[in-house]
DNA sequence: AACTCAATGGACTGTCAATTCCATTGAAAT
DNA sequence: ATTTCAATGGAATTGACAGTCCATTGAGTT
């Protein structure tokens, strides 16, 4: 649709919609993880160690190392992800705008884009990963519990 | 935002945005046209050929050649002119979709990813490039006529 | 008819994000 | 202590997409 998440941004909300999954006393590995969500490892590995520093995830070096989420799925939103993933400060530039444009002054495009962007910020601020799986839940077996859930093939 | 437009996708959408607000009897260059939006003129030249291609420019060679609209700007609408200048097929994947996932088997996110989606897609269908020119004409000076309407350094 | 001008279209090049490689750090197990 | 394992982090490579070049086509001008 012509418009793009950046791969870091999709990845790290695969991940981490994964790991909402898992059991929260056991850790993951990259390696794990990896293959689970079809990342390639190097690469998911940058990606948790941003989460990790925007504490989003607990990781643990050595024997029985690897992530765990820092809080509970429903405390952590698309938009704490989303920021955390994103590599240049963000640049949020407008599309006519060479340079100068602003509330006041505005490109012809502005209010149009702006409606989007906070289509799109809305979206990410009001989904957490709690929800996604909530989903899988009701419409698969019930009495398995949520902390224990398998991922299917 | 971590969420993109494509280049030509946001050149496209600036370039048709401002050649809507000019005399519609008479064609623009691509050099001209380049220089007006800030983008490479050889680059332009290839959204340009796609937009005529899909019928929302009318392309004229040689003397006093150049592009106008083929329709009225009330009648072009944002998306008709992003599908025109999507390059690749719309791949239209899903976040956690590894090949097998639809409606009926839905990956973890592709509820929330669908929300997503259908905002981006209800933005793209609302808008047209009608839309800001009129914007701008009320916040200026009113007694200018819409067609003859200069655009501001 | 000859000339000029602008779009067309394909081949080529450059750039930056995506991805890999590798050496280091720190924590557990023996 | 030593070994092993996994995260850390920077440097190097790859690849997709952004952007350029150039030869061709077709429409006006003289």
């Amino acid at each position: 649709m012509a418009m793009y998440l950046s791969r870091p941004a999709e990845y790290a909300l695969r991940a981490m919609s994964y790991m909402a999954r898992l059991d929260p006393e056991k850790r993951i590995r990259t390696r794990d993880l990896s293959k689970a969500v079809d990342v390639p490892a190097a690469f998911l590995s940058k990606i948790m160690r941003r989460l990790t520093d925007q504490g989003i995830l607990d990781a643990k070096k050595g024997h029985h190392g690897g992530y765990v989420l820092a809080r509970p799925p429903a405390e952590v939103r698309f938009i704490d992800i989303l920021r955390a993933v994103e590599f240049e400060p963000s640049v949020d530039h407008c599309l006519f705008g060479l340079g100068n444009c602003d509330a006041q002054n505005p490109c012809p495009l502005h209010r149009e884009w702006s409606i989007l962007k906070g289509h799109i910020e809305q979206w990410a601020k009001s989904h957490t990963l709690a929800e996604s799986p909530k989903e899988l839940q009701s419409s698969r077996q019930k009495r398995q519990s949520l902390r224990s859930a398998k991922l299917p093939a």
